[in-house]
DNA sequence: CAGGTTTGCTAAATCGGATTAGCAGTGCGA
DNA sequence: TCGCACTGCTAATCCGATTTAGCAAACCTG
């Protein structure tokens, strides 16, 4: 059925020459190694008619190089999001030549605990370890053993990795801004977190941390003061619809800045309830540029996660990390902060009205 | 930095044997090969001490078996229905101590051919063919290098590869009888494709066939004939916003079959303009369970697509293929229809009312 | 023309296991 | 006591590349 692989002695054979010659060729290596154009010519042509191609298993027994990263995330994989963190590391690696081995852990420390070494028992050249929504992770001991990146995560314990997280400070001082441009000063309210620097959910969300400073930033800087903050336990639309609809009874806000695109679905369905439109009584600002975003009604106008920028990000550094020497281990990873494009639609409009 | 990787010739060295003789015991041949009580004892000591590991690489030099496969897809990665696919797929595996490679093609044959090269260079144990939506695909000719199986795909030409897919069909017929048992009989629409067997969109979606063709069957056999059907260019939520509007202009319809939830997310859209309450005005079943299926207001009945299940399927048959003997590819390939649950929720009621 | 360089290529070792062939030592029957 | 079977383990080979060490022939050089 499959007619055995054409290894490199077949070629050598073809070719007339001994297999060190033609390894020597195929690995460039020929004109330093003064190999004659005659033979190099032989070889290649070998080669090429037989459609040669080194088995990358025996090149890495060999080597020790298997031209493969690990991509061990908590559930990234499955989460829609995420997925565009995957594709980007993916076509990063496939650039220059590699592949990814995925696996996912489900938060559970003893799978981690077993992918990683079944990805060490691979010989990986290297391991992104993701997170599925930006937080701090314990990094397991065990990482140690091979150059690795954090994705979407910062070490919880100081620790040697560098990491690459999207910028959400930053995302929180340009969902502001967007209302400050608009002309909003009065009524605006945080949904999901604040309004108090504290006022996070639980759970060790960079995000909601995050995204709170840099609002409250920029609110500040242009004296202006939020009217309202509402945690929400989980980013999740019944949230949103609880905590807006709690809002609305007690007032009528100007604005909203909601903390993920779930969230500001719920927040919509509440403002529906209440008659009000949106961006004409009320505007609304988000995070995440979640699919749903742009199928809402207006559409959302949010801060995106670049989750696909995040993955080629995380290749990148973690190539710069494999091609370091692997002593120089001085002190904390550095962290890569990738920007968050925010996605103007149709949610926010001048106060005027 | 990382202290070399321990190895058999250590072990065996620490046990006081030769390594084949640690090979044999830590193989589990030790009993069959007669190596003493004494022996076995020292060398898995010795192994449990040490944290010996095989080195997977070495491994699949030797037997060509990597204890791994590739899971190939046009862009599953991406999408979150199907980034469950991999979820299925990935736990499948890693149940046997299997790791997944993955990569995408964006449905590019170059790349594809690219890819299943790169995998092969790999020494794969098998691979995963896998679409985004069901539909037939060209199997490409490198597939009859390793035992492969289809994903969510059936082959466009006669194939000895075995698919797995959505029932689809079933699929349709329970939509269909989700509303002849809510009572309905008549003003039932379809959105994003028939009313006629042929009316689908084009680009070859066995989904848009196949649930349509259950659908018209269980009608067909309780007397009832659709009221109208519609066919979207794309099952997107402007498609079916526009025609579902459509249709509301012109008469008005008692329950509406969509094609997926993001059409019926739509007809949500439609229906509200128009003044319209779901159920009590207007049933709607759908299919694929998207997230936001959950997430409407009022929650939307569908017919699942079992993603995660499809996975686990694809990687069972993989591993039957693996096991059989290559030699007896007569004929076609199975197919395995995965059978789709319907998530009953809040879309539908007795037209009544 | 002996001795040293270059040139151009190859033999052999290596990576870490699996596997095949075979080697000592013991027991047993004839 | 010789031959044979059995027990319990090991030497050697192989998988498919890379890499080190080195060899033969041609080429200089004084």
């Amino acid at each position: 059925m499959s007619p055995r692989r054409v290894t490199l002695a077949d070629v050598a054979k073809i070719a007339g020459v001994s297999p060190t010659t033609a390894s020597l060729v195929l690995s460039g290596r020929g004109r330093e190694l003064r190999i004659s154009q005659d033979v190099e010519q032989r070889v290649l042509k070998a080669a090429a008619e037989l459609q040669y191609r080194p088995n990358i298993v025996s090149v890495g027994l060999r080597t020790g190089t298997t031209r493969t990263i690990g991509f061990v995330s908590d559930t990234v994989a499955t989460s829609r999001l995420a997925g565009d963190m995957i594709k980007g590391a993916l076509e990063a690696a496939r650039e220059r030549g590699f592949m990814l081995f995925i696996g996912e852990t489900e938060g559970d420390a003893e799978l981690e605990r077993l992918l990683l070494q079944a990805m060490h028992d691979r010989q990986v050249d290297g391991i992104i370890l993701a997170a599925m929504y930006t937080r701090t992770i314990r990094v397991p001991k065990s990482m140690a053993a091979a150059p690795a990146v954090l994705l979407n995560a910062l070490p919880k314990q100081p620790s040697p990795l560098p990491s690459v997280i999207p910028d959400e400070i930053e995302a929180g001082r340009v969902a502001a801004r967007a209302l400050l441009d608009a002309g909003h000063r009065e009524g605006i309210h945080l949904i999901g977190a604040g309004p108090g620097r504290r006022n996070v959910p639980a759970g060790g969300s960079v995000a909601a941390v995050e995204r709170l400073i840099g609002i409250r930033e920029v609110l500040a800087e242009a004296g202006v003061k939020p009217a309202g903050g509402h945690v929400c336990p989980d980013w999740q639309p019944e949230y949103g619809l609880a905590a807006t609809r709690a809002l609305l009874q007690k007032e009528r806000p100007r604005a909203l800045i909601c903390f993920n695109d779930r969230v500001a679905l719920g927040a919509y369905q509440a403002l529906d309830d209440f008659g009000l439109k949106v961006p004409a009584d009320v505007s609304v600002v988000s995070f995440d540029d979640h699919p749903i975003a742009s199928w809402m009604r207006p559409q959302l106008t949010t801060v995106a996660l670049p989750h696909y920028e995040l993955g080629r990000k995380a290749v990148d550094v973690l190539f710069t990390e494999i091609g370091r020497d692997r002593e120089d281990d001085g002190g904390e990873g550095e962290v890569h902060r990738v920007p968050m494009p925010i996605r103007l639609r149709e949610s926010v409009a001048s106060p005027a009205a």
